[in-house]
DNA sequence: ATTTGAAATGTAATATTATAACAAGCCCCA
DNA sequence: TGGGGCTTGTTATAATATTACATTTCAAAT
């Protein structure tokens, strides 16, 4: 199994691991891990491409888990305040952390035909930011690094 | 006079060079420097933060240029396209491009309180991904840098 | 067991951001 | 002088996101 990238992997096993890991890092973290939330989280996982709120909301609806848009705002403003997901900022979407209970500041590389959206390690950008940041006496509490261009799929 | 970051600096004469460099290029490269571009241009160099494109409008049809969305959103697109203006994928908002006509990767540094925006160099961070993107095939063609953190104004 | 307070949910209404579509004007230039 | 491409004017609507407030849930403290 491969969680990062654009290449196969055995997805039924990925969504499962991830739901575990995080219901669990919840468990110990006395988080809510509601069943509307831990929904949201399997819609995004279900897909390696970024979907927008009112994507969800339609899946939520059809389920019958609700139906006004803050019901989906409210399930990833929880899932993006603790990691478990990102927003794409250039997409106004969202999509769930590949690695979740770490802390790591998230770069992504998103491709521009098929929406696929990669997850990668972005500490070395966030390192170069710092010098910059200090020079002018900037403290960063949070960076976000998006990419867009051509998955090796659509290339 | 200081163009980037959070410093003070003689606005005047910041703004009158960026317009007039910009002028310069587009009449070199056969852009039509409209007068609606030219007004949006210097409302965004007013100010050493992001505008939402309804702030920008607001103006605009204060003064009589434009009273509807696409007024302000073509020419938005027309400075963004040429590289005199970024968008801040992070606030939905637009600021005017501190070094028009060199080809850059913009990297930002947004203070949360004031939402003052300062760019900054990006080659470095784009460098430190490319490593990645090549690692699983995918080609990058823009890349967005968006800090969020506190300036030393406000800190 | 009961209280109680914080967190979560339901729902209506509305705010904010952005684009589609099409008609009309302008300007270079062949 | 009349095309053709770019720019503008305008209406309408789409897409994204939040406010506000009533209600419910649930676990922890009494």
């Amino acid at each position: 199994m491969d969680t990062i990238g654009f290449s196969k992997h055995d997805h039924t096993v990925c969504i499962e691991d991830c739901v575990a890991t995080i219901e669990a890092h919840c468990a110990e973290a006395g988080l809510q891990f509601t069943p509307t939330r831990r929904r949201v989280l399997e819609i995004l996982l279900d897909q390696h491409k970024a979907l927008g709120a009112y994507d969800i909301l339609e899946v939520l609806r059809s389920e019958g888990l609700g139906s006004q848009p803050p019901v989906a705002y409210r399930a990833l403003d929880f899932l993006v305040a603790n990691g478990f997901a990102h927003k794409i900022e250039h997409l106004n979407a969202f999509i769930a952390c590949c690695r979740p209970g770490q802390t790591h500041t998230a770069a992504f590389l998103i491709c521009r035909m098929c929406k696929a959206v990669a997850e990668a390690p972005s500490t070395p950008a966030r390192i170069a930011l710092e010098g910059s940041a200090e020079a002018v006496g900037f403290s960063i509490e949070a960076t976000v690094v998006e990419a867009t261009g051509l998955c090796p799929n659509c290339a």
